[in-house]
RNA sequence: GUCCCCGUAGCUCAGUUGGAUAGAGCGGCGGUUUCCUAAACCGCAGGUCGUGCGUUCGAAUCGCACCGGGGACACCA
C-alpha cells in the first residue's frame, strides 16, 4: 500500500524506477509494469546499484532455472534504459546503476521546480481530518510524559497537511470529571489564593495529592468530592466559578509550554465542551436500543461484539464518565467538521478504551474512519530500579518545562563565546535546545516505551561542548553548514546546470536522498510515523556531511560550482522542510 | 487468569512490510582541519536478531509454544 504506484506525485526516483520496470517487462513478455515496479528493491549497499530486481518469482518463465541463472539470462535480454549506466548481475539479482547525471537531473529539476513545496502531494485534496493530540488534564502540570502526544501529534498533523488534507488540530483538554469534585472539595478545605498565585498549577496538583491521601483514611471526603462534582454538572454557580478559575490558571501555564515547543491548536475544546452534548448522544443510543443498566450503572453492552466489559455511560450516581464525553465528541467532530478521518494520538494504555469507543460510534452509524495512534509509555526507573508508569499522584513526574529549560541551558553553554548579540543567542539556544528534545522523542518508533533519561535525551559532551551523534542539533548543524556555503555563494540558485558534472559517489549519494523525500512524506503520513522522517533526515545529513568532507561546493570551476550549489540548495530545502514536519526550527547559523 | 505492546552489538535504536554479507549513533581504540561551520568526517573492535518448533526456494521479519519487561481488564482520565 505504501508503494502503490497509482499514487503519483513529484517523486523523481519513481520515474527512473518506472523506466527500469518497463525495460524488464519489455524483455519478459507477460509481466506487468506495476508488479515489476513493486518488486524492485534498493540494494543494501549503494555500491551494488540503485535498483535491484529479484529473480525468484519469474523462474517459471525461464524453464524453472535457478534464480542466479535467470538473472544472467534476464540481464542479457534487458535493453538498458537511457537513465541507467549499467546493468549487472549479482547472484539472484539484476542490479541497475542509475547514471549519476540522469539521477541528479531528474531529482534536482523536480526539487527546484517545486521549491518549498517539494515533498508535498495532493492525496487528501478536499478532505478533512481531525487530530486530537496533547490533551492534558487541567490542574496537573505538564509532565515529560505529555511531550510524546504533543510532538507526535504535531508531526502527524503537519504530515497530513503536507499530503493535502485540511487538518483540524484539537487539544481535547481533560477539564471535566470527578477529579474536579475532589479539587473543589480540597480547595474548600485547604485552598489559598496567595499560594495559587505563587505556585500555579503545581499548587492545584498538591491539593489533589493531599486530598487523595486524606480520603484514603476518611470516606466522608470521597462523598464530599462526589457532591461537588454533581453540583458542577448540574450548573452550580460557585462550583462553576472555581472550576473556571482553575482552568484559566492551567491554560495560561500550558500555553507557555506550547509556545516553547512551537505547537498550536485549531481548537481548545475540552471535555467540558461536550457536557451539553452527552444527553443527545445517549438518546441516539437509546433510540437504537443499545443501552442497558448493569450493576447500577448505565451502559452499552458490548458482549455481542467481543468485549467482556460494557461501555460506561453514567455511573451509579448518575455522573458522566470520560467515555460519555468522548462519544459526544467523536460524533461532533464528524458532523461539525465533516471529517473523514478522526485521529487520536493517545498513549497505548488507552487502547481498550478507544476500541470500545469506536465500536459504540460505529453502532451509531459513524461514517468516518477513527484511528487510535497509540504510542509507548514514558517510564521512570524508581528507587528499587524498576520501571513504572509515571504518575502525578505518585510524585514520579518530571516537569516538561524543566526538561526544555535544561536543554536550552546546555546550548547556551556551547554558544556562550559566539560573537552574537544576546537576542540572537537566545533565539538559537531555544531553537537548538528544543530541537534536541523534540527529535529525541520523534526519532524512535512511536510504539516503543521510553525510559526517561535526561542525560541520554541531551547527549552532550562536556569536553568538546557539543551534542553528538543522531540528534536534532546534528540535523540543524548540517542545515547551518549548507546555509553558510550558500551565503558565501551569494547569487541566486540556477536550475539550469550541467548535471553530468555531479558525477562523484558523494554527489550521487546526496541526490539519491533528496529524491526519496516525497515517498518518505507519503509513507510517514499513512503510517502515522514521524520517525520515518527523522530516520530519513539522519540519512540525508550523513550523505551531506560526507560530501562536505570529500568535495568542495564553491570552487574556481564555475560550471561545477553552479551544479553543486543547486544540489546543496535542494538538500538544504529538504532539511528545512523535513525539520518543519517534525516541528523543529532550522536556524541559519549555530 | 485473559488480552495488547516490546525483546536486534556493552548502551540507545534502524532494518525498505519475506530477499543479497543484519546497519547507525553512543561508549572503547586509532586517524582527519593552510579550504564553504570539527555540534563534522574516516577506520578498527563488537551479533547463536530472547528460546524452541514450524511455514517457505529463502525468516530479524509470518504462525504456534515458552521465557523476560511493560501495559490494559466498569463506575479515574
Amino acid at each position: 500500500m505504501t508503494r502503490d504506484p497509482s499514487i503519483t506525485f513529484a517523486a523523481p526516483m519513481n520515474e527512473i524506477r518506472t523506466e527500469v520496470a518497463a525495460s524488464i517487462v519489455a524483455a519478459v513478455p507477460g509481466l506487468v509494469v506495476a508488479d515489476v515496479y513493486r518488486q524492485l528493491e534498493s540494494p543494501p549497499d549503494p555500491a551494488m546499484g540503485d535498483f535491484a530486481f529479484p529473480c525468484f518469482t519469474i523462474r517459471d518463465r525461464f524453464g524453472n532455472a535457478p534464480p542466479p541463472a535467470v538473472a544472467t539470462q534476464l540481464a542479457a535480454k534487458v535493453a538498458r534504459p537511457a537513465s541507467i549506466l549499467k546493468v549487472e548481475t549479482k547472484g539472484p539479482y539484476v542490479n541497475f546503476f542509475a547514471d549519476p547525471g540522469a539521477l541528479a537531473k531528474s531529482v534536482l529539476v523536480a526539487a527546484h521546480a517545486a521549491g518549498e513545496g517539494y515533498g508535498r502531494n495532493e492525496m487528501g485534496k478536499g478532505e478533512t481530518v481531525v487530530i486530537d493530540f496533547s490533551s492534558p488534564n487541567i490542574a496537573k502540570p505538564l509532565g515529560i510524559a505529555h511531550l510524546r502526544s504533543t510532538v507526535i501529534g504535531n508531526g502527524i498533523r503537519r504530515l497530513w497537511q503536507a499530503c493535502g488534507y485540511t487538518v483540524i488540530g484539537v487539544n481535547h483538554l481533560g477539564d471535566w470529571g470527578t477529579n474536579f469534585g475532589k479539587l473543589i472539595s480540597a480547595w474548600k478545605k485547604w485552598g489559598s489564593e496567595e499560594e495559587l498565585k505563587l505556585k500555579g498549577v503545581e499548587f492545584l496538583k498538591d491539593l489533589l495529592v493531599k486530598f487523595t491521601e486524606t480520603a484514603k483514611l476518611d470516606p466522608a471526603y470521597q462523598q464530599d468530592a462526589r457532591d461537588w462534582f454533581r453540583k458542577l454538572e448540574t450548573g452550580d454557580a460557585a462550583a462553576k466559578a472555581l472550576w473556571q478559575h482553575f482552568r484559566d490558571i492551567s491554560l495560561t501555564e500550558f500555553k507557555r509550554v506550547y509556545a516553547l515547543l512551537n505547537v498550536d491548536f485549531d481548537s481548545w475544546s475540552g471535555e467540558s465542551d461536550y457536557v451539553d452534548k452527552m444527553d443527545a448522544a445517549i438518546k441516539e443510543l437509546e433510540a437504537k436500543g443499545l443501552t442497558s443498566h448493569s450493576e447500577g450503572a448505565y451502559v452499552v453492552d458490548l458482549s455481542a461484539h467481543g468485549f467482556k466489559e460494557p461501555f460506561l455511560l453514567r455511573k451509579a450516581d448518575e455522573a458522566s464518565l470520560y467515555g460519555t464525553r468522548d462519544l459526544a465528541a467523536i460524533l461532533y467532530r464528524r458532523r461539525h467538521y465533516g471529517a473523514k478521518k478522526l485521529i487520536y494520538v493517545v498513549a497505548a494504555d488507552q487502547k481498550l478504551h478507544f476500541k470500545q469507543l469506536f465500536k459504540v460510534a460505529s453502532l451509531l452509524g459513524l461514517d468516518a474512519e477513527p484511528v487510535h495512534v497509540d504510542f509507548g509509555l514514558m517510564r521512570i526507573v524508581n528507587a528499587e530500579g524498576q520501571r513504572e508508569k509515571m504518575a502525578t499522584r505518585k510524585g514520579t513526574i518530571v516537569l516538561l518545562q524543566d526538561v526544555l529549560q535544561s536543554a536550552i541551558d546546555r546550548v547556551n553553554e556551547i554558544i556562550v563565546d559566539r560573537e552574537w548579540d544576546e537576542a540572537k543567542k537566545a533565539r538559537i539556544a531555544h531553537a537548538v535546545g528544543i530541537g534536541a528534545v523534540i527529535f529525541n522523542d520523534l526519532s524512535r518508533t512511536r510504539t516503543k516505551d521510553i525510559d526517561f533519561n535526561l542525560q541520554q535525551m541531551l547527549d552532550f559532551d562536556p569536553e568538546t561542548k557539543a551534542f553528538k551523534g543522531e540528534t536534532g542539533p546534528y540535523l540543524q548543524y548540517t542545515f547551518a553548514r549548507l546555509s553558510s556555503a550558500l551565503r558565501k555563494y551569494g547569487k541566486p540558485v540556477s536550475g539550469e546546470v550541467d548535471f553530468k558534472l555531479l558525477a562523484t559517489d558523494d554527489d550521487k549519494g546526496v541526490a539519491r536522498q533528496i529524491g526519496r523525500y516525497p515517498q518518505i512524506v507519503h509513507d510517514a503520513a499513512t503510517r502515522y510515523e514521524p520517525s520515518i522522517v527523522s530516520r530519513f533526515l539522519i540519512d540525508l545529513s550523513g550523505e551531506v556531511n560526507r560530501f562536505w568532507k570529500q568535495q568542495r561546493i564553491l570552487s574556481d570551476d564555475a560550471g561545477l560550482t553552479a551544479a553543486r550549489v543547486l544540489l546543496v540548495s535542494s538538500a538544504r530545502q529538504v532539511l528545512r522542510s523535513g525539520l518543519a514536519l517534525l516541528g523543529i526550527e532550522a536556524p541559519e547559523e549555530m
